[in-house]
DNA sequence: CTCAAGTAAATGCACTTGCATCTACATTGC
DNA sequence: GCAATGTAGATGCAAGTGCATTTACTTGAG
């Protein structure tokens, strides 16, 4: 069996706890304000990407790496919110097209901040220039298969 | 407005992506091997640790960063397996103490050769041995406020 | 002792998520 | 054209989560 070394368990035993605090801090942040969880930022961010244009649900799933019923959700919800409009493909009569309406783009306007600063305090304060930026380098490694 | 700098930024999404990756990974080589999901393994690994002598509830989700309701429930669900024995404490007429099954302890044990060799293919593929030293090193810095 | 305040754990309710399946349309091969 | 297969998206149901509150007990002040 190929057992992990003890420094492969402490990079994702401290993986998993930095993910939850900055989340957690986060997440807070912007309930207290009255704002929408991360997870709608990350979707209303990628639809403003999309711009006028839009997106369709298939992409964005793609994008934000959610289950395709879980998108279909979560875009129900961000419509019944008023954030977003869902409107007819001209060619594919299976689809939709996503796009944010102006209410959408003043929430995730008004979340940035707020996010902003939650991130900043959790991450800056703990390193030097250097070390962030090397601490971005290696967390990327991990990102790819 | 306190602007996070672009390499905080990096560090983030890299972070999340880097922790959203390795938890898929890991939970679906348990689910494929039909045994329990992650948060049960960091529960009964706790458990354990504490020995004969037990652990309470309020100790317990401490440990795990779990809300009160979710240790309550994950409790529930543990002991309707099987896993773990909820036992009345002596001096303290609210409490319970958690103790671990054999049963329990088994699957515990089951668990681990999965869930490390997801971890070391996930992980190691990617890092020589100082930069794996490195990381854990850096992320340590998140953990603490 | 007694009452107020505090702590451990459970729970009702609304909402979210996971899984499997379903509906509707599109595409391919004959 | 038209069956068979494929793809976009929705949905019923069971299970999990969040929030507020409740229940049961303990502690501490008077």
């Amino acid at each position: 069996m190929t057992q992990p070394k003890p420094k492969t368990i402490a990079v994702w035993t401290s993986l998993v706890s930095a993910n939850r605090i900055l989340l957690d801090d986060i997440e807070d942040a912007l309930k207290n304000e009255g704002l929408p969880k991360l997870s709608w930022y990350d979707a209303l961010l990628e639809i403003e990407k999309a711009g006028g244009t839009g997106i369709r649900p298939y992409e964005l799933k793609e994008r934000l790496l959610l289950p395709q019923y879980g998108m279909s959700r979560l875009l129900d919800r961000m419509a019944k919110a008023g954030l977003i409009d869902r409107l007819d493909v001209e060619d594919d009569g299976r689809g939709q097209i996503i796009r944010l309406t102006q209410k959408g783009l003043n929430i995730r306007k008004a979340m940035w901040p707020i996010y902003a600063a939650a991130l900043t305090r959790s991450v800056e304060p703990h390193f030097s220039q250097a070390e962030v930026t090397e601490l971005a380098r290696l967390l990327k490694k991990l990102t790819r298969a």
